[in-house]
DNA sequence: TATATTTGTTTAAACGATTAAGCAAATATA
DNA sequence: TATATTTGCTTAATCGTTTAAACAAATATA
């Protein structure tokens, strides 16, 4: 296979001898333009198998019709229907995206920011990474005159807009809950406070046990990456306590499946002995055995307000961002591991 | 946040009084530039915020320095792990990913395609949607002259290269392991026979049984989809069956979760009754009561591979391309849901 | 008939980076 | 001193598309 070259609109000028500009003009059917040459041109151009030099067109016009998109990581439910959805909105309106993993890393973050920009992306679409504490690089973003948008994990301190679920008030749905199930000892095995989601939903457990009028133990308040092993080595912890809690609140799935991994095998009754909620609503919550009360964050809903978001600014021609939170209502899934049969 | 106009080589060029040509060159450290001029010209582009504008270079170029992945989905472990090696292993030469998704939807696959051609990239890494027969749009990429690689979902006639793992094998590893624990019945839910990796499970798993002198029988040979409602539905089937099958091989993980819920349902013992084993080893297969045992396709290695395969041609200035096949081994992880404690 | 407007096109410049070719000035060689 | 070479830069063209401006020809208006 001969690299072939591609055909140009100078190709298809010179077959019916016109300017190159006339084609272009015709291609975007342009008024000032006979219908007669347009069909010819049409006719041409499928002929040459033409297809446009996008980077000839964004270097002209200074829109490449590109989003980045930066999530922590493409293989949770979350992120990916997250992604399917603003990939769809963007699509109508002829954007499309370019995905790109931190994999947690503020380092890989910042790489990440750099090559979208290299890119010359017209917008940055981002969930930030754990790690992430210092906003010089997204503010990068900001002073490339292009818009930024986060969802799900941002930072107020941004002032740009913000797409989430009500985090704090999740605690409390799932807090009631656990009470309602007669739990008075539920122990939150949370993410790091910096993170303005886990330090929400921090809140919302503290405040909803304080409502209930439940002592706060401190012993049961736990900070970790939420990871499986995370999950799995806190449970231990928990289970080594002299007073053990009746109810796990994980902040997220995976750290949920740890600890179900760990009361399976200690053969403790899910949810009779201790109740187990997880955080994400990832599709295997209902696979495993105790299926997991979960909180569905609706990634549909976030993912296409997020793309909607940023079709707003596209159609501006300078950008003005501020902090703007728009903050879904999330849904308790209740399953099997907090269900107890009476 | 006013929209601020982005520095170029020619802003650079001003502030010292000399030609964009020279701040170009000397940003590439052109032996023709003297030490001062390069100082002085770094020590500016530093403080204006200097990026590169990469439509530019890569219009000037030719090369836009961009790799398109195709991949049927991005929330299975299996293309997720691919996915991040492809891009790590391109990433030490200067290349960036766009991930795009098919949605196993041909319709799909080649609007990416031509999204793809359309940015310009230099290459496409793609894993077939289950429902692509027709070649047409995947020949595009070769006419465009550009290197197409396939992996995992390939296909001979498009005369490229392809990295996978050996799926005829695969099957004789299954079924050897299931005839080792006293299995004489086993059922295949497959995926369809026109897509060439489900044809070679299907084949291996017809030759296996043959090897082992079982008889074929044909209502326990079965084409699906292989999601989780595939997996119910057809577990269901084969239940109602007068001779159940004692062991189920499902060629991928989705649809043997699905016969495993069933399977716990109906109260049958798993694997005493009716063994399982899953195809892919998804990370659930572990988490699931029993776990599954599955085939680890080594996501890692194929991604890893896929780069450097296309950073082979990158390095050369004429394409030539063949069916290239690289095969690798797969690994049987046994788990609870076939091993028979005796 | 003379002038104004519309139609359909061309020309030329622009987007920003790159690079071959050119050209002084400085330095080396004879 | 005269010539050759090296050094360090500039000029100008290029990549393919887009678009403002120009312009001739056709048609409309006075």
């Amino acid at each position: 296979m001969v690299n072939k070259k591609k055909t140009t609109t100078k190709d298809i000028a010179n077959v019916l001898n016109i300017s190159a500009a006339a084609v272009s003009k015709a291609l975007h059917n342009d008024p000032r333009i006979s219908e007669k040459t347009k069909k010819a041109v049409r006719q041409v151009a499928e002929n040459l198998n033409y297809q446009p030099n996008h980077l000839a067109s964004a270097l002209r016009s200074g829109k490449s019709k590109l989003v980045g998109v930066i999530v922590p990581k493409t293989n949770s439910n979350f992120f990916s229907s997250a992604i399917h959805n603003i990939e769809e909105g963007l699509d109508k309106e002829g954007y499309n995206i370019i995905i790109t993993q931190s994999n947690e890393s503020f380092k890989k973050e910042c790489k990440n920011i750099d090559t979208l920009l290299y890119l010359q992306v017209d917008g940055i679409i981002v969930s930030m990474a754990n790690e992430t504490v210092d906003l010089e690089t997204l503010e990068k973003v900001k002073a490339a005159g292009i818009p930024l948008i986060t969802f799900d994990r941002g930072e107020n301190d941004l002032n740009v807009d913000y797409i989430g679920i009500d985090d704090y008030n999740s605690s409390h749905l799932i807090v009631n809950h656990l009470v309602e199930q007669g739990c008075n000892r539920i122990a939150h095995i949370g993410g790091y406070k910096r993170t303005r989601i886990y330090n929400n939903r921090i809140r919302g457990y503290v405040d909803a046990l304080k409502k209930h009028n439940l002592p706060l133990d401190e012993e049961l308040l736990i900070e970790t990456n939420l990871t499986i092993e995370d999950g799995r080595e806190k449970m231990l912890e928990l289970l080594a306590l002299k007073n053990r809690p009746d109810a796990v609140y994980a902040a997220g799935d995976f750290a949920a499946l740890g600890a179900l991994q760990v009361l399976n095998e200690e053969n403790i009754k899910i949810p009779d002995e201790i109740a187990l909620v997880g955080f994400g609503d990832e599709p295997f919550t209902a696979m495993v055995t105790p299926s997991i009360t979960s909180v569905n964050q609706h990634p549909y809903k976030i993912g296409r307000i997020a793309a909607e978001t940023f079709l707003n600014y596209s159609k501006k021609s300078t950008i003005k961002q501020s902090l703007n939170k728009i903050i879904l209502d999330a849904e308790l899934v209740v399953r099997d591991s907090s269900l107890k049969k009476r």
